[in-house]
DNA sequence: CTCACGAGGTACATCGATTAACCAATCGTT
DNA sequence: AACGATTGGTTAATCGATGTACCTCGTGAG
């Protein structure tokens, strides 16, 4: 009954566990990692003692050891300006954790505001191997952080970008596009000949897709976008897009939107005009957030399936690490949701 | 140019410092955390070939050696059903990230679906020692998280609870009420008699606390409330008590809700019965989401300063884990913003 | 009876940073 | 001139887990 090292507040060490159960220390650590050749029976009275005194194996200790600390990095950049996508990033984060807990990976989450600081992170997770790996967000043009976690060593996934040949893998967004295509041959179908599109910065390789499907979707139906207005994602710019459309001459009949966030300050923008949607203006946006249905009316909307894409990231990043998964393609693309926002063409 | 331990890929160690800056590996140690006795000349180099080399001090070997990991950990739950206070916790996170940031620290992200995984997760998380302490959010009645960190050695700040005496230090929202209070001062001046209350689960505290305030808010008007209704804070049951509240005999004039995105389901489920928002019934929310001021109406709503709250509770789990943080108290009780969600009383 | 072999473990060096204990100059004092 | 005090560092042990190299039995074959 009296432990020797019986310290209070103190943590059980591999030392401790190797005492309980008459081994040496090197036992437990191999009964632990299925590695040496250890009898069923010593195997199991080591796991035994180990879960009588609580014990797991110090991540710090097995992240010195081994060189892997078992956690993943996510920035997300949020500007000064409250990003309108934030609830993506909820979605998003759900679905990468659905894969990283139950392999007792953690994910290490920051908040940055800039290109700069957010590069300025990556060299300090990378120099203080705080973390195997990142998933990054948001490809843009003559994006640097591929390079720079390349030349760290660090694995890394990048979301937000046409499958091509690079320096870090990319998860499906190579068909984005077929989503938007779907909207527009949904609201030409309801009649619609004035459709515009309210974008999100340029810089961002999904815009440039998004928007590239938009346009050729109208020219197939030998139309013409009404405008294509370029946003950084806030709610100012997005009220401000949508007020110029109103105010254009012949403004348009309906408005695609390259999220739903910016969607929703849309439709409050449209009403707020004495407007009508679906009646006067048909909306359309893109994400498919839970929010987009808790509305009146419904947000008829472009499902990408934000938490598949984040599973399918997580799986990727962790086989870079060495982790074994299932390799699980991502499932499906993205659909278009109808619901209420869109209608027929006014006249 | 010719570097004799140049192995590629490698991240450089303190040796390789100490090497390069012609001292000791304990002088480097000395020269980062501001310890030992060096001179100016001498730390300046060691920084500047520190610096050269991109070394930043592993995380690892740090966390071995100091018993620190420099970390702290944030659970949240997340029923199956999808979370209504989601973007609440993307706004808690912000508060987080901002001071710990600039100190170095890291916020580990978990997601679970129950009070069992929940306190699995505590149990590893502290048998790991990947965390040097934990933010813990919604107190709920007989709550076992502060006694099980408490037991487990890890620091914890409680949100979401009554200022009282407890294992674990709580963050100010000892003055919750008073929102409501002014949520409800507000909707009488405005005419209103029948006012209802669509609380969150029972379980909670706050829950508790805010009703209580709204009751007590009505009574010393010599009125009562029209009804108390209680959700798990689904879109569902959002949806479901306020078309019960339509559905009844005098319907109510005004709604308050226990958060933005209740609120928000609930004016949706107002304008698809036939009704306006605020001519035939008012809505109030509480959290101050942007989201809410997206809408049309604008969302009239409680401000309860998420991002302060989360913010003072990292400081004071910092200074729980021994780190020196100016003790700033949180700033200001939660008030009432008025938009346009909220009118006279119709008649 | 002796030896090879395999099953089942153990001893010890190691990962990288930190720090207590210690030592070598240099300086000021009387 | 000799000695104590300072300054400016270094040496070596340590945190906890892991894995290689090694050791010790018991057994079966020759």
């Amino acid at each position: 009954m009296s432990a020797p090292t019986e310290r209070a507040g103190r943590r059980p060490t591999i030392k401790a566990v190797a005492a309980a159960a008459g081994v040496s220390t090197a036992a437990v650590s191999q009964a632990f990692n299925q590695k040496g050749r250890l009898s069923e029976t010593t195997r199991r009275r080591i796991l035994d003692a180990a879960s009588d005194l609580g014990w797991s194996p110090s991540a710090p200790a097995a992240a010195l050891r081994n060189a892997r600390t078992r956690s993943l990095a996510l920035v997300v950049r949020r500007p000064t300006d409250v990003l309108g996508a934030d609830p993506h990033f909820s979605e998003l984060i759900t679905g990468i954790e659905g894969e990283l807990a139950p392999r007792g990976y953690g994910l290490l989450l920051h908040l940055v505001t800039g290109p700069r600081e957010e590069n300025a992170l990556y060299e300090r997770l990378a120099a203080e191997g705080r973390v195997d790996g990142a998933v990054l967000t948001d490809a843009r043009d003559d994006d640097a952080r591929p390079a720079l976690l390349a030349r760290l060593g660090l694995p890394a996934v990048l979301l937000g970008s046409p499958d091509d040949t690079a320096v870090v893998p990319r998860v499906g967004l190579g068909e984005q596009g077929a989503g938007v295509a779907e909207a527009v041959a949904h609201l030409l179908r309801l009649g619609h000949r004035r459709v515009a599109y309210v974008a999100g910065p340029p810089e961002l390789q999904h815009t440039r897709v998004r928007r590239a499907a938009f346009e050729e979707a109208l020219r197939e139906a030998g139309l013409r976008p009404f405008a294509v207005l370029h946003t950084d994602f806030s709610e100012r710019m997005a009220v401000g897009a949508t007020q110029a459309l109103l105010d254009a001459r012949d403004r348009p009949t309906a408005v695609v939107y390259a999220n739903d966030s910016m969607a929703v300050c849309g439709i409050g923008t449209v009403q707020r005009a004495g407007l009508g949607v679906p009646r006067d203006v048909s909306v359309v946006g893109y994400d498919n957030l839970p929010l987009g249905s808790w509305l009146h009316p419904r947000l008829t909307t472009v499902d990408q399936r934000v938490q598949q894409v984040g599973a399918a990231a997580a799986r990727l990043l962790l086989s870079l690490c060495g982790e074994e998964v299932g390799a699980a393609a991502l499932a499906g693309r993205p659909r278009l949701v109808v619901r209420e926002s869109t209608g027929p063409a006014p006249d």
